[in-house]
DNA sequence: CGGCTCTTTGAATCACATCAAGGCCCGTGG
DNA sequence: CCACGGGCCTTGATGTGATTCAAAGAGCCG
């Protein structure tokens, strides 16, 4: 890694020039797939505000939409609110991910966004991305494909809760959150959740008692050890056997 | 190529055209808000083939992806296949309706779709697609918002399947049904379900019984009269009023 | 050290699933 | 045209996983 790239550590109070071209998501992100040359043009229109704190909002539902966010660090929460009032957590947003594409079709946020802890995000103007989109084929592609995902990971969550038991949610939920942190080059087997148990529940469906009862099930086979939020895996293979719903339930007096 | 194009044949023997321009559907599907000239190149790159019969596949899950589908009348299903081997219904498409976007972010199909009924649809070749729209910004937004709006009607759908009873469920259903015959000039308060009540529940989280039975209390209310598969919805706003959470149960002795 | 929220655990209840049986619809063939 | 057969649909009885209600313990921040 050369020494300029380097500069991308922060408190020091140093000013320095943060990039997609510097970002270690780049590879996760957006840019994936773009020459240097797109890359830059990319970079030009995205914008990095400071970071939010815990409980801030990126956007809020039903305010005009104007731009994509990605998230550089930290843990969102996405959610719109129920007929009856009450909120339905539609998906946890993390490092190299991108969010707020639902408000695209009506241009405005059909969801809220609220950070977990700190995060740090970049904000993608859309019309400015879809011009540029227009320019550089790769980056059309993309992001078509980067909507496609959105909508076949929607489309796995309709299943897990329309089909799934308790336990299959929070184990599918745990290899989730694993795979995605192994993506970003993190542990799959250790690893904290930003979330509340009560967040987990209504993300799955289910309330904070079932989750934690869940959570305690898992344990008592030696699947998982909890410590508040910190997740130890022992066994990735034995919690997809539980996520697919292929482990019987071991009878104990 | 120019007229050398798809000349559809009818059932008289007579040739004629079928195109985007003259197709009643336009102004809900893909080639809304394209000026003439872009709607005869979009024109261009659909194929229309001979009409879908009961029970045929338009694609099949982990089949290689290369084509978006438009459908032109019938009705389709689209489902995958959960990790334990049933399937899960992820939606029905109605004409106008697009279907198979889930497909380009790995370039395979992740789910299948099959004709409910005689079916009729327009095959959108989606590398084509891509280079037209970098060409007309309009139907690169239209294609944007495409998706969008497949991720907010996927979330909605999560809400409903998290946090509603059977009864909000089915409402909701029909209400959705409703709305989408109403876009299309039908009636929006009577009409036919193509599929069957096993489809029914298997896309709304529940069995069959669960479907069968919240059918006869909305009857029982006078909200809704079935017979077979024909629905006369009474009153509207009331089955807002179920889908809403906001009936209390009438007690009767 | 309060006061707070978050989490866990237990007991009772409920909405929906499951199991079971009978009826209806519709295509097919006599 | 009617009789037969196989899905599809409905209805009833029973079972169960998750919710609800309740309460106490654990972690966190001022």
């Amino acid at each position: 890694m050369t020494e300029v790239i380097k500069l991308a550590a922060t408190q020091c109070g140093h000013t320095f020039k943060m990039n997609c071209s510097n970002c270690r998501l780049n590879s996760l992100c957006l840019p994936l797939s773009l020459d240097s040359r797109s890359m830059t043009a990319l970079d030009s229109i995205v914008e990095r505000g400071k970071p939010l704190q815990k409980g801030q909002y990126v956007f809020r539902e039903n305010q005009p939409f104007n731009s994509i966010f990605a998230v550089r660090s930290g843990a969102l929460k996405v959610f719109s609110s129920t007929s009856d009032g009450r909120e339905q957590i539609t998906g946890f947003y993390f490092p190299g991910e991108i969010l707020g594409l639902d408000g695209i079709s009506n241009n405005r946020y059909e969801s809220s966004a609220k950070a977990l802890e700190t995060a740090a995000i970049c904000e993608i103007p859309f019309d400015r991305l879809g011009d540029l989109s227009a320019q550089v084929p790769s980056l059309q592609m993309q992001f078509f494909k980067l909507m496609s995902r959105e909508i076949g990971s929607d489309q796995q969550l309709i299943t897990l809760l329309s089909k799934h038991t308790a336990d299959e949610r929070l184990a599918t939920f745990l290899l989730s959150i694993s795979a995605r942190n192994a993506r970003r080059g993190l542990s799959a087997t250790r690893f904290r959740l930003p979330m509340s148990r009560l967040d987990i529940g209504n993300y799955l469906g289910l309330t904070v008692e079932t989750v934690s009862r869940s959570i305690g099930r898992l344990q008592k086979q030696e699947i998982i050890e909890v410590s508040n939020k910190d997740i130890h895996i022992f066994d990735l293979s034995t919690l997809e056997t539980v996520a697919h719903s292929k482990l019987l339930e071991t009878k104990e007096g």
